[in-house]
Parts: C-alpha cells; sequence; structure tokens
DNA sequence: GGCATTTGGTTACAAGTGAAACCAAATCCA
DNA sequence: TGGATTTGGTTTCACTTGTAACCAAATGCC
C-alpha cells in the first residue's frame, strides 16, 4: 500500500497546486498574466535578461509553453527580444519599462500573499523547507519534458 | 526583487513539475495512465471506496479532471462505480480486482523513483519536509479552483 | 569547402483542461 | 406538501497544453 500522506511527489503536487492558485489571483485578474507569463517576467526581473532556453531551465516550463509566453508578452511591450549577436539563433529577452513596471507592482503583492501562506512556520522551519527542497532540486536537476528520442 | 531562490510558491511548482514527470515516466508507459488516473487510484486504493467527491478533495485535482479520470478508468475495468444507498447521487468508487493488481504493481515502482530522488536527504530532514508541507497544507485547505492558471 | 548533426526556437495539430451550464437527487423551509 | 436551494456529478465549449514536425543558424567532421 502506497502511504500517500508520506508519500513527496503526491504531496507536492498538490500544495503546488494549492498555492499556485493563491499566489495566482493576485496578477491573474490585476494584470491580465497567466502563471507562464508572470514566471517568464519574474526570471527576467529577478536574474536580468537570458534566452529563452535559460527561461526554461530556471522555470521547469516546456519550451512551447515559454515561446507563447514570450509572444503575449511582447505583443503587450513588456519585453523585448533582440538576437544575439554572437548566435544568431538565440534571441535575448529583456523587460522593457513598462514591463519592469509592472514586475514592481507585482513583487510586493505575491510577497504579501506568501508571507500569509507560511505564516505557521518558523524561520527554522522555512529554513529547512528550503534546504531540503535544494536537494530535491539538484537531484532533479537534469529531468525535462519527454521527447521522441529521450527514453 | 523577488528572490525566486527563496520563494516557495515557485520553488515548489518547478519541484512539483520536475518529481511529477519522473514519476509518471513509471506508470504512464508501462500501464497507459495519466496522472489524473494513478492519482485516483492511488487515493482508492490507500484510503478504500470513495466518492468522487472525495478524491478531489484528496488529490486537489478539478472535479472535471476526476470525473474523466474515472470515466477512463471505468471503461479499463480498473475501477466500479456504485450508486451510494442512502444518496443515489452520490458514487462510491472502488477499484475491481484487475485495478488492484496495477495498482499493486506501480507501488513499488513509484516508492522506489520517490526513494532514488530522496536519497540526499536524512530521514530528520525528510521528517521536517513533511511537517512543513503539512503545515502549508492545512492553511491553504479552502483554496479551490476560482481562478485561471495552474501549471 | 560541403554534408550531416546539433541547437534555439516556432508552428501545426491533437489531446487535455477548467469555467459555466446543465441534470438529477436530496435537503430546506414556509 | 411543494417550490427553492444545495449538492454530486457530467457535458459543452473555448482555451491551453505538449508532441512532433519543422525552420534556420551554428557546429562537427571528413
Amino acid at each position: 500500500m502506497l502511504a500517500l500522506e508520506h508519500f513527496v511527489p503526491f504531496r507536492l503536487s498538490v500544495l503546488s497546486n494549492r498555492m499556485t492558485r493563491a499566489v495566482a489571483k493576485v496578477y491573474a485578474l490585476r494584470f491580465r498574466l497567466s502563471a507562464p507569463e508572470w514566471r517568464t517576467m519574474a526570471v527576467l526581473g529577478r536574474y536580468g535578461a537570458m534566452s529563452a532556453n535559460s527561461v526554461v531551465e530556471r522555470t521547469a516550463m516546456d519550451k512551447v509553453r515559454v515561446s507563447r509566453a514570450v509572444a503575449k508578452l511582447m505583443a503587450n511591450s513588456q519585453i523585448t527580444r533582440r538576437a544575439d549577436p554572437r548566435d544568431r539563433r538565440r534571441a535575448i529577452l529583456d523587460l522593457t519599462p513598462k514591463g519592469l513596471a509592472v514586475y514592481r507592482q507585482v513583487v510586493p503583492l505575491v510577497l504579501a500573499t506568501e508571507a500569509d501562506l507560511l505564516r505557521d512556520l518558523s524561520a527554522a522551519e522555512r529554513a529547512a523547507l528550503l534546504d531540503a527542497m535544494n536537494k530535491l532540486e539538484a537531484r532533479t536537476a537534469g529531468i525535462s519534458h519527454a521527447t521522441a528520442d529521450d527514453a
């Protein structure tokens, strides 16, 4: 028998669904952003300009999903895309001033939501949670979306 | 600026995506099960017969998603649905012997996968992780599908 | 150089998804 | 008792998603 209460992948999925929903409320309605769009903006805001591929790695989202989020953000003038002069297949993405303004408005809102959700955790508990997640993320680093030739 | 490395909802989503993918590999190909189907079987296997609504609560999946997973599992004779005599709106779901056999085959495989993914965590770290997740789950218990996006 | 392979990214298409509308049984309540 | 509301669950429809197929630029290799 599978003790789901102690089965980490299952618990993680339930929790992630719920927290994503809670956080999405603050940017979906007010800023008309989808989760893929917000996540793309969030990594650009945090780490600066980067290629779509890097966004894929940072977010664990599918590359098609990122591609579409990028198209939407471009249409809304929230990011720019310029060809990398060193490798013209690669497109460097970055927030526009307009995108940055949205980003700066959303950040305090999602942080407040997170703080509310985490209010039962002590600082030590929160650190332990992040620490465990660091280890799991390192262990799962290679896992991407299965493709035809990838067994 | 939003420090994504310490932002729990984001980290959870990345990790959940990766672990779900890793675990799904073991039942998707070999047993032709989708994640909603497997999750439905998993709660029935763990907690015994229950209504679709209870599956929804246990898994945090949308009720439409559960409804369709149930239809598929019925078509494959892996679960049964019988009307609850006390309340004939409600349908009691349960694994068939065939479904139970599949369940029993999948369980050790997903447990082995989990063990592999968690091998960097000590027993104490794992306990701390589950403990933190318990608190977060309690805090997010009320959150249902009121808004747009997931993933 | 020239042909095959790899890599970054997009498009086409089919499948999966959820919000809203819906149906039927149960419950509320005057 | 009987109409209104609630509840368990399914269907419809529009949208999102991922797989596979694709394009173009870069790289490998002879």
